[in-house]
DNA sequence: TACATAGTGTTATATTATAACAACTAAAAA
DNA sequence: TTTTTAGTTGTTATAATATAACACTATGTA
């Protein structure tokens, strides 16, 4: 389970959006969703956005520029993280396979070098969309 | 090898900037460069950008907002991209590893979807950047 | 208390990327 | 050859994403 991290209140606001939320969020559409609340600028979106990438309770999707709330309780927070999209309907789903994860985090390039930390998305059809 | 394209005017200004760059270059920071060249407007950088991707001449760095040349005559063609980012320095290499991309191209989801596309990029210290 | 650390609110600005439209070019179909 | 088509170009304007700088506030710790 995640450490738990004690978050204030501009963060718990967008991490409760972010969480409710079934697909990715953009930072801008958090932003126009927490004005009601109070958050009135980019920056406090981006502020809160930063420290819960941090600390693994959401993930960035850097192929989307968008944040997905982390639902993988065993998951390397914030530093090996998989997901896989779909090119139609945008749905993004965090893959957690022991054996990806694991043989990624054994990958060794030509110099023999390990990186504990990587990104993987992968791109394709939905189920749902395949059937279309 | 890659199919050949011929590329255009503007296409091949902004690949040759790219393809003799040793790291990966951010495109406003190409339009800068491009500029003697007769190559004004984000939009004709962005452009030919987007074309040399599709046919799989540069990859796109999607953590950094970064172009590099592709120099691994194996890749499948802007499929399937590994890179090995320095989280220091910002070196970026591309991984050609046939163990890799075969793994990749391989699994399997949890529904048993597979992916035939996909980017991984991969974090941490470029042998120099070890030794300080 | 005093201090350090982190978060906040705010304005302004930087960076990355696309929309819309008219004109041009090259290639291929008639 | 002419016509048509698809693709590229040049241009202006604007959208979308993200950070700098500064003054202030809350919270924990010594
Ligand atoms: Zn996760
Ligand atoms: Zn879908
Ligand atoms: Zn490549
Ligand atoms: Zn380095």
């Amino acid at each position: 389970m995640h450490k738990e991290h004690n978050l204030t209140k501009n963060q718990k606001i967008i991490f409760d959006l972010i969480d409710k939320s079934s697909q990715p969020l953009k930072a801008y559409s958090i932003l126009y969703n927490v004005q009601k609340k109070g958050i009135k600028a980019p920056l406090q979106v981006y502020r809160a956005l930063d420290k819960l990438v941090e600390i693994g309770k959401i993930h960035k999707i850097e192929s989307r520029n968008a944040f997905i709330a982390c639902h993988n309780s065993s998951c390397q927070v914030a530093k090996a993280t998989a997901f896989s999209i779909c090119e139609i309907c945008e749905k993004v789903t965090e893959i957690s396979s022991a054996g990806l994860s694991k043989y990624l985090a054994n990958f060794k390039d030509k110099d023999g070098m390990k990186y504990s930390k990587y990104n993987l998305e992968f791109f394709g059809l939905c189920k749902k969309c395949t059937l279309k």
